[in-house]
DNA sequence: CTTCTGACGAAAT
DNA sequence: CATTTCGCCAGAA
């Protein structure tokens, strides 16, 4: 078991946000952080770099805000990630960049671990 | 305990 | 479009 400080650690509940991405579709690291709450981009970044290879995370289906799959420390994209994506029936421009008006996953309001703004319910 | 490193994003210049 | 600044979690040594 994991040790938590609260109901879930930062990065757990990142990969909660994650997991509901569906195949076929793509979320950046800005995304992700707005649905999971008091997160940057920065952090989600970070808890993509730390998954445990233990849960199964879509990792690969989060990207950057260009569309396009970030580089890792290696200085390149892992391109694993690429070809997980194009399995999913993800396409990308000759610029290696994906249509997020078309790729990005549209969350609904029960995606959102954390409402990132007054939802009007009270 | 300290120090280092690691999948990002928005705004200003 | 390129560069700079800020944001500030988690694991390893």
């Amino acid at each position: 078991m994991m040790s938590v400080d609260g109901p879930l650690t930062l990065n757990e509940k990142i990969y909660a946000v994650v997991q509901r991405v569906p195949q076929g579709k793509v979320t950046t690291y800005g995304q992700v952080a707005k649905m999971v709450g008091k997160c940057t981009a920065r952090q989600a970044g970070y808890a993509m770099a730390a998954v445990p290879a233990d849960l199964e995370i879509p990792w690969h289906r989060v990207i950057n805000a260009q569309g396009k799959i970030s580089v890792r420390s290696d200085g390149a994209p892992d391109p694993r990630q690429h070809r997980a994506l194009l399995a999913e029936g993800v396409v990308f421009s000759p610029a290696g960049r994906v249509d997020l008006a078309r790729y990005a996953w549209q969350p609904s309001f029960e995606d959102y671990l954390q409402e990132p703004e007054e939802p009007g319910l009270g």
